[in-house]
DNA sequence: GGTGTGATGTTTACGTTGTCAACATTATGA
DNA sequence: TCATAATGTTGACAACGTAAACATCACACC
């Protein structure tokens, strides 16, 4: 390796940095210039890489997408032929995801950061997550577990139930229970009650 | 008035001058001293009213959080005797209130924008809308419409139902429905079915 | 194997921003 | 009336994002 002119792979290891320092001090803290002296390039260099800050900030919220959508389909399939338990599992994990990455996560909703609508390649990973519960919701109707006609209904209210928990957690504006998993599991419980046939 | 040198409520008149920029353009392009150009004072002149740009943020999210629970509180004073319909109300004003301000009510809940532990009144004054929620849902446990000794959960999903589902829908990534308030107000019925005594 | 051309990194520079320190003006109450 | 606190201004500085001009390197092509 050694000190030479090309760093070798710039753009993944500025994206390394850069999930670092949030995870570290928020994305507020995170400058183009930090990062290159992290990195050891100048202070321009990544602008061989990425358009703006803002771009390379979507870069990094796409990251986590990619992160998340990977995780939830692990435990998917993990449970071929348990809609309810591995609905649990998916709504659990998700609020895990939220909590243990919770400077990137924001990053990954967050507007104030960058414009979204710049960045479409965003939208369209994050609608992966959706599919990720809607196809358990699905495997729940053919199942005769969930109300048919409204699956989108459903899991957009699994989806939001969780999004909005995690970001309340996140802001201390809701108590973390000691037993969080079961906390958060009977949320869902709790809600998911008015999904169900008759 | 005229051109005096005390301007007489500089900081009512940041507060305002920053919601409108925020609802024009985003947080992201506030800065101390556009805010001051457009009052009219020179750029340190907010600084004899906040400590920095962070205290203004905070300032501005603490009057939306004011707005909202005010808001949310004609709502609940206007539906003394139907906790139902009052609770329903509550949710479709909450959800409207969030896309009708839309970055306004981000900067609400943000982090990227200031550290919120910083300012414990925003978590004071954030409780006050649950407790907007849990007004209500006490009412229905009293009147045996949801199951006792839950109040607390069924209260955290519904506000964590709301502020989810305000924000999937600001970032587009839920469909907004053409017959909004049914919708909003559906999704609701959906998940509170879970909530009923049986 | 040389070579030149595009990709990658550096240097320098500029305007904008948040914020501090020193100073100016005004309001207020003893 | 006048000292003093409250409020506003001027000027300065460092950090930041980013553009332009230049330097170095990798690699495809003769």
């Amino acid at each position: 390796m050694g000190n030479r002119y090309h760093h070798g792979d710039l753009r993944a290891a500025l994206l390394d940095a850069a999930a670092a320092m949030i995870a570290e001090s928020g994305v507020e803290q995170v400058t183009i210039r930090g990062l290159a002296q992290r990195v050891g390039v100048s202070h321009t260099a990544p602008y061989r890489h990425f358009a703006n800050k803002n771009a390379l900030l979507a870069a990094v919220a796409e990251d986590g997408f990619d992160r998340l959508v990977v995780r939830l389909r692990e435990i998917r399939e993990a449970h071929p032929a348990e809609p309810e338990l591995c609905l649990r599992q998916l709504f659990v994990v998700y609020v895990e995801f939220a909590l243990g990455n919770p400077t990137h996560y924001r990053l990954m909703y967050g507007e104030e950061v960058f414009n979204r609508k710049e960045y479409p390649e965003l939208s369209v990973i994050a609608h992966q997550v959706f599919n990720e519960f809607f196809a358990v919701v699905q495997q729940g109707q053919q199942a005769h577990l969930y109300r048919a006609n409204l699956g989108v209904k459903i899991t957009c209210s699994i989806w939001a139930l969780a999004h909005g928990l995690s970001l309340l957690v996140l802001d201390g504006m809701l108590p973390v229970a000691d037993d969080f998993e079961n906390a958060v599991g009977s949320l869902l419980i709790l809600a998911s009650d008015g999904f169900r046939e008759k």
